[in-house]
RNA sequence: GGUCUCGUAGCCAAGUGGUUAGGCACCGGUCUGCAAAACCGUCUACAGCGGUUCGAAUCCGCUCGAGACCUCCA
């Protein structure tokens, strides 16, 4: 177990401030992320989100918490807008595919997984569907509407938002007033259920036509959106839990409708600390499926988009992120994922040298001073950016060993190797990209073409030695010549 | 229109009352047959205008600009 728990602070978007992390439970956290809605891949701004919150899982881990990490998958419930006649989305797709809507869920769950894979996201502890969930839904709306905070109309079940202001706020989270969101909520057509626009469905009955339907006692019908992440974190977290995470855009009015309606089930707010990672930006606006405005990872890693020059490692990408904060918006550009590759390179480099590094009898650099970095920068609410400065700082020291500029003794050497590999492949989550020399044979044969190219050196016969120089280049080997020999990669 | 957030060097991006954040690019150097790579060094910025303060990029006010939410969104 660690002991550097109790420095830990979080901001708590509930009250605007970064707060000491107290668990409810000593030792123990209990965090649910909002997951995607798998009714189309995944874009880069979705992966953010979810990268941020693997960065928090895997430093509360690092920290010695025992982590129950819930993450949700959404397949159904989720309309394309708040009307009467607003179509779940997941239905849509599989009307426009023809094919079953568990068939969307399926394709797009595992795009999702093949995903968090490549960006080397922990997988979550439980990751509960809410279709799954049908039963503890339709119990969570009975407990709201005995409690008087819900009323049915016409085979829907809708929340009074405006009762249960009277007692306890409702927009906390987001810093809303009631009166003000009644002035501003549009009024949409076709919502003749609602006895007030502010109210949301928590159960939406179906017409003939709907696919996806479940038999409750209100008819048959579906689960509002807001009320699966409720009922599933109750579950399995316990009615209040520690962390609740999700991105910035779900803070109005999904989380603040968790907040309602876990109030108005139990009398508790269900969350202590509510956290929430922006947004990735494009041309300067939020990535956003809807408005064209976004980029797949696939397109990424494979190169194939106009926006981008080359293709990108997924490690590469996910080191980009690491450079921002995950409460600050972060803007994609081929040339800053350029910077970021080089950086990463670098990073690595210095790491296997690090690896290989021979002590002296005395250390010149200070070791704790280094480290004590490490975790005062992941402490300060999972601030990866100041980490990797840090991380640079040890670079930069690093390389002054290997040159000779300076020294280092056995157990600070030690204490080095492993606090940043833990800080770097445990914590950010960075992998090093699978070596091209891992194939014996190719190694053999490189091995034979330097030697050759070495003897033309030797002989002075530029044009040989530049022959399989280029030659080398085009079949995507690049030959470095040190001062030992030369080397490839 | 309402609520809120942000504006940091060529680019990306931390910091948020007093000490060079960091990465990339540029430029200079070491190395090299040449080049690349690698390494070292240089580049010292906080939208504008006022105010508070011994001291402001950081706090306050105004102006300008950008974005988010208010409707599905990570």
């Amino acid at each position: 177990m660690s002991t550097r728990k109790g420095a830990l602070a979080i901001y708590n978007t509930l009250s605007g401030k970064k707060e000491l992390f107290r668990p409810i439970h000593e030792g123990q956290v209990g965090m649910y992320v909002c997951g995607p809605t798998v009714y189309n891949n995944v874009h880069l701004g979705n992966c953010r989100t979810f990268i941020s919150f693997d960065l928090a899982y895997r430093y509360l881990l690092h920290l010695g918490y025992k982590v129950r990490y819930v993450r949700n998958i959404t397949d159904v419930g989720h309309l394309e807008n708040d009307a009467d006649e607003g179509e779940d989305k997941i239905s849509k797709k599989a009307r426009a595919e023809k094919v079953e809507p568990m068939e969307i869920v399926q394709k797009y769950t595992l795009d999702f997984h093949g995903v968090m894979t490549a960006f080397n996201a922990l997988p979550p502890n439980i990751e509960p569907t809410a279709t799954g969930h049908i039963i503890e839904q339709i119990e969570l709306i009975n407990t709201i509407v005995k409690n008087g905070f819900a009323y049915e109309s016409n085979g829907s079940v809708y929340f009074d938002v405006e009762k249960y202001n009277a007692n306890q706020p409702y927009g906390e989270l987001s810093g809303r007033k009631i009166e003000d969101l009644i002035a501003n909520s549009r009024v949409l057509d076709g919502q003749t259920e609602k006895r007030a626009p502010l109210d949301f469905a928590l159960w939406k009955n179906a017409s003939d036509e709907h696919i996806m339907k479940w038999p409750s006692p209100w008819g048959l019908g579906f689960p509002g959106w807001h009320l699966e992440c409720s009922a599933m974190s109750a579950k399995y977290l316990g009615e209040v839990f520690d962390i609740h995470g999700g991105g910035m855009d779900l803070k109005f009015p999904h989380h603040e409708c968790e907040i309602a309606q876990g109030c108005a089930a139990t009398g508790k707010k269900p969350v202590q600390y509510w956290m929430h990672a922006n947004m990735l930006t494009l041309n300067g606006k939020k990535m956003s499926k809807s408005t064209g405005n976004s980029l797949l990872p696939a397109d990424l890693f494979s190169g194939e988009n106009v926006l981008l020059s080359k293709s990108f490692h997924p490690m590469v990408v996910r080191f980009f992120m690491m450079q921002a904060h995950y409460r600050n918006t972060l803007d994609f550009t081929s040339e800053a994922l350029n910077a970021a590759e080089k950086g990463f390179e670098k990073l690595m480099l210095a790491i296997e040298n690090l690896l290989v590094l021979v002590p002296s009898s005395n250390s010149s650099i200070n070791t704790k001073v280094l480290v004590d970095g490490f975790y005062a920068a992941m402490d300060d609410d999972f601030n990866a950016p100041a980490l990797v400065a840090c991380l640079f700082d040890a670079v930069k020291q690093i390389n002054a060993i290997v040159e000779g500029r300076a020294t280092i003794n056995k157990d600070d050497l030690l204490v080095l190797q492993k606090e940043i590999s833990v800080f770097v492949f445990e914590v950010l989550g960075l992998r090093r990209p699978t070596e091209k020399n891992d194939d014996q044979r190719l190694s053999n044969v490189m091995a034979l073409v330097l030697e050759l190219r070495g003897s033309a050196r030797e002989n002075k016969d530029w044009i040989t030695s530049d022959k399989i120089r280029d030659g080398l280049s085009n079949a995507g080997i690049i030959v470095s010549d040190g001062k030992d020999g030369a080397s490839w990669k």
